[in-house]
This record gives structure tokens, sequence and C-alpha cells, in this order.
DNA sequence: AAGATATTAGTGTATATACACGTTTAATTC
DNA sequence: GAATTAAACGTGTATATACACTAATATCTT
């Protein structure tokens, strides 16, 4: 994140919606960094690892449970079809595909699980565990504002 | 937000970067539907607001004032250019250019202003003062993990 | 002044996000 | 059983994000 600096000139954005945004994007970036020798963006990891929880499970039933938009699961998916490490096919309902993880994709995901553990005990350790409570409990606070 | 239920089964997402990846979209989601009928995004309306304060300005110093990637300042600029709020020309300096608002951003801004306002207000009350004060604290302490 | 280095911007590519629209198939209604 | 409605998925489009790479220009070094 080349674009950051530590002294800002005139900085003082008050939007609570631009701040949540780039602390996304820091996190993000953070735990990214983490997950790289996995291969996997921390998206792609949490699609496996919800999917590791309820597979076998249709797309709109997937994206509903990790809260996402269907159109965006759709579409991050891809990747993970191309690289093997997914597969979603037709029951009997052939309107609903039913995604399951490839042996590669349980693979994956063993091999990024350190990873990403290490993130969240770092983040843990550098928010403070009860401050990140707090934080998380807002956290779902906001996101029950697009309701 | 379609995709959002109250009930959600077997949802337990630990992941503090999905959290509040997901509160951040909750939150733009929240300030875009206020923004609508300014025509503008809050990224747009970010960029203009910006701008005005420090406004000429070179596309580098922009992008670190608002601390977002230069390249990504580069695309979000696109489409206010394309529809007359700002321009960007080269001065002295041939590498450089330097960004300002036209009239009809300056406009665009005055127009926006107070839905942005609301937004900000609206989540201030659902919030509580005191706590996105907390909040924004720990949200700049955040964005210096990708330091 | 010539060559090396640094600065500034643009683009190719890839992922993330989501709305609007269309298609296919299942379920419901009459 | 035919017509309607609902459910599930895919895609076009647009924005957001950022890394790698390139091009142009300015500055510095000797």
């Amino acid at each position: 994140m080349t674009h950051i600096v530590k002294c800002n000139p005139k900085s003082l954005n008050p939007c609570h919606c631009l701040n949540i945004r780039r602390a996304s994007r820091a996190i993000t970036h953070f735990y990214e960094k983490l997950l790289e020798p996995s291969g996997l963006k921390v998206t792609q990891y949490s699609l496996l690892r919800n999917l590791e929880l309820v597979e076998p499970v249709s797309m709109s039933v997937l994206a509903k449970i990790m809260r996402i938009d269907r159109t965006t699961l759709n579409r991050n998916m891809k990747p993970l079809i191309i690289s093997g490490l997914i597969t979603a096919n037709s029951g009997e309902d052939l309107r609903s595909k039913q995604v399951i993880l490839t042996e590669a994709g349980k693979a994956a995901l063993l091999n990024a699980w350190p990873l990403w553990d290490e993130a969240q005990a770092s983040l843990e350790k550098y928010v403070g565990a009860a401050e990140l409570d707090a934080f998380e409990k807002l956290l779902s606070k906001l996101e029950a504002l697009a309701l």
C-alpha cells in the first residue's frame, strides 16, 4: 500500500463511510499479504471455508449464508472453478447448482488455514481481545443498517 | 441488498476481515441510497469534497491526501471527467496533472452535501456519538495496519 | 551537457461488488 | 393440464480496488 503516508496534509476526512472503507482495505491488505503463500485471496479462503461447513449447497443458499450478493458469489466462484478447487453442478432441481469442494479445494483450505489463523491472531493481538469484541459487535449492528 | 437475510443458518463467521468488509458494504449501501438523488457515488462525492479543499492539486498528491491508491484515483476520476465535474490538465510540470473542480462540479457538490450530511447524521444517531468516536479511533488504528 | 535516477501518470490485468435484465425450470393456481 | 407465478442462475454493465509494467518528463550527478 504505497499510497499510504504517515504524514498526510490537511486530512480531516470525517466521512464515516470512507473511514470504514479505508480500514476495510487495510485489513484486507493485511490478510492478503499473510495468505499470499497459499495462492488464495481472503474472499476465496472464506468461500472455501464456508463451503466446507455446508457443502453441498446451492449458490443462492451459500450467498445467504455468507451474506454476500448472489451475483458477487457467482463471479467470485469463477477463479476457484477454473483452478479446480470447487465444482458446481446441477442436481435434481435443474435450476440450482450444488457447489462442493474438490479434493484440491480441501487441500488448499488445509494449506491456507494456518496462514489465515495467523492473520486472525495477529489482528486480535494488535487490537486487543476486549476491544475487538466490542468492535465486532458494532460491525454487526452496522451490517444491519442495510436490511 | 436483497441477499441479506435476518435469519442465517450456521453463520458463525469469525473472520474479522470479512466482518469489516460486510459492514463496509452495508454502510456504503446506506450512503449510496441517500446520495442517489445527487447522481453521485460516495467515492465520487468524497473526491469532489477533497478536491474542493485542496484544488488545484496533482493526482498523486490528491491520492495521498485521500489515502487511496493513485491508480484507483485515476480510474475513479474518469466518470467525473466524462460528466464534466472535474478537469485534469498538465501545468508547468508536464508529468503531473492539476485537477480542479468545474462549475458543474461545485454545483454537484453543493447539491449532494445535504444528502451526505443526512447520511452522516443518521449514522451518528444510529450508533451513538461516543461509541462512534471510539469506533473511528479503532478504524484509524486499523488503517495503520497496512503501513 | 550526458547519463543516471526519480517523479508522475497511464494501462493491462485481475478481483470485488452489485444492480438490472433475461432465461430456464419448478411450483402454484384456476 | 394450461397459464401464471416464483425460484435459481447467468450476464451486461458500471464502479471500486490495486499490483505490475510502461512512458514521459524532470532532477540530480559527475
